[in-house]
DNA sequence: CCGGTAAACAAAACCGATTTATCATTCTTT
DNA sequence: AAAGAATGATAAATCGGTTTTGTTTACCGG
């Protein structure tokens, strides 16, 4: 209890150096003499100093770490297996380099007052709108930003995405060149993981376009397809398939998240309908519960993650790489659960 | 590119005032005039003056964060889908109490480094044995810790955990009542997450001290199961499930992990051997990739988070709680993978 | 009219490191 | 031997806030 916090003037104090000295010896040990830094080194060694980090970040200006928003409540966030996922890439990127990893949830949900307070070198988001206002709040901070699905198209944000036309169109086509004509499709709610709409350029847009493209190679449209859209759950999942089969019976159900592609299968499976189809869209890792036996498009979450890291870490040592969109690969994964007519 | 972080001086020299009516205009408005305030706020505002987190955080000591220290390489700790739901559980509490959560990856393979460096205010670690050293750092840098799954018997750290022994206890009765007899168990390596070697007070010490008490009630001991221990991953049980049918066969594999449990249920599914059966220990929220087919008794990973964040948050804000040690509750979830005889 | 007190604000210390500028020495060099 | 360079160490500034201590000024009761 009566133990207070050993301070570089503690050490400077017991060896007769300045705080000056004791500084050096820790981290430019050639600016001053060997004699000096043994000295010192010992002293710190026998009073068991170990250096303030907040202290020393805040004299750096650094915080060695790099911030994760989430977009919506901790519990509903982290409850998603491919957001996990990306925070898995992004925790191994930052492994290596000797950063540390900060969740940041909405203060007060409100995701630009976590900003405002966030004690972190940069920042990477995930599915949502980097909107005026939280623009504003980053570059007053001077905080760089990457965000993963989204903002691929402005030219003054950073991004990492997979190409969803073309892996919405490659879903589509396994479907067709099966022999499925009978589709439903299950639709992500307005933008992948945030509330706000779906606007031309989102994640839902580009997917639709791609199933257009997809349908159009087989004399189709988008209209020949049911359409629901769906919160990406499994319990959503499985609202969506009895408000499907309610009316009608499709060969195969075209989802756009493996959550939702879960829910759908559960039905399928309690209602022995072994018959009908299911696709997914994501993917999970090997090293997690498995859900190989889900015929899904792959894109890596973790490779997002390490992706997106990559890019910021550079962003906060270069102080000014250039604005990049980069993709990661997506590829389709054969499962037991899309079958030929 | 011009733009200078506006600081708490710059808001002074505009309007006149000291740094002192400044910082008194935004934490604690009554002890200047309120013409002052007002004229304050609205320079700031105009001004766009953003308070700097970590400036602020030095000067009160706090960090506004609570670090959760990853027992092995991030990927590793993340690909654990009990760790994630614990990460999940932690995270909900923080941001109800306006925290941040920092997931602290080893630094240079350390986590005595990572300990050193990392700027939290408390730290909640999960399967790994807090040694002298590790006690020593925290100790010096004034750091509470809460352990979840260790040191229940540590009279010096608060710790969360199930009661193993009787979790364990149950698990075998459930297989035992329902007439199995040739009985394969999947043991945790060593520690439950770390390389420490079982101890005794270990969880893979007390989970054995539970199926002894279970086999005694039918007349048998631990020597009359076969045992084996596995890593906690799905092709580590795979390896384990092919090591032990390849000498007998069981009729039902206990598991002290999901994980496990998952990879040898695969490989009885491959070999259409579904007359023998399965029960795993962890199970997972409901939330997520669901694994509800397993049978299997849980442990609410999230309600474990929940609660050592509280306890670390109490520690933090009351400079002088007791230590505790806490359990949560543990239940069986009947799946699909435990047959009778 | 005077001592006491409260209100409003400013000056300066502080948190614990890093870093710059400066000052003695001693060592080269011509 | 004098000028210049290298060495070893230190005082002081800095990072951007919060908090303690001081200083005015105005107001009050006796």
């Amino acid at each position: 209890m009566g133990t207070k916090r050993v301070t570089i003037q503690d050490i400077a104090r017991k060896t007769g150096y300045s705080k000056t000295a004791v500084s050096f010896a820790f981290n430019c040990p050639s600016r001053i003499s060997e004699a000096a830094v043994e000295k010192i080194l010992s002293a710190a060694k026998e009073l068991d100093y170990i250096p303030d980090p907040m202290a020393r970040n805040f004299s750096l200006g650094k915080h060695m770490a790099l911030g994760f928003l989430l977009p919506q409540k901790a519990g509903t966030s982290l409850g998603n297996p491919y957001i996990h996922s990306v925070i898995k890439g992004i925790a191994a990127e930052c492994q290596s380099k000797g950063y540390m990893l900060t969740l940041i949830p909405p203060l007060h949900s409100s995701v630009q007052e976590a900003v405002k307070n966030a004690t972190v070198d940069g920042i990477i988001t995930i599915g949502i709108e980097i909107d005026r206002s939280l623009r504003g709040i980053l570059r007053r901070r001077g905080m760089p930003i990457v965000a993963i699905d989204g903002s691929e198209d402005d030219e003054a944000i950073s991004s990492v995405s997979i190409d969803d036309e073309g892996a919405a169109e490659m879903q589509m086509l396994k479907v067709l060149e099966r022999g499925h004509r009978k589709i439903a499709v299950i639709t992500l709610p307005g933008d992948a993981y945030s509330s706000s709409s779906a606007k031309p350029g989102s994640t839902l847009e580009k997917r639709k376009a791609g199933y257009a493209k997809a349908l159009k190679q087989y004399s189709m449209t988008l209209s020949d397809v049911t359409l629901l859209s769906s919160d990406t759950t499994i319990m959503a999942g499985r609202k969506a398939a009895e408000s499907i089969l309610s009316s009608f019976t499709p060969t195969c159900f075209v989802s756009m998240s493996d959550a939702v592609a879960m829910g759908i299968q559960e039905v399928l499976s309690e209602r022995k309908m072994d018959d009908v189809s299911v696709i997914g869209f994501d993917g999970i890792e090997e090293e997690e519960y498995r859900t190989q036996y889900l015929t899904t498009i792959v894109q890596s979450g973790s490779e997002k993650g390490r992706v997106s890291a990559q890019m910021l870490l550079a962003m906060i040592e270069d102080r000014q790489s250039p604005v990049m969109h980069r993709t990661v690969e997506y590829s389709f994964q054969e499962g037991r659960t899309l079958g030929w007519i």
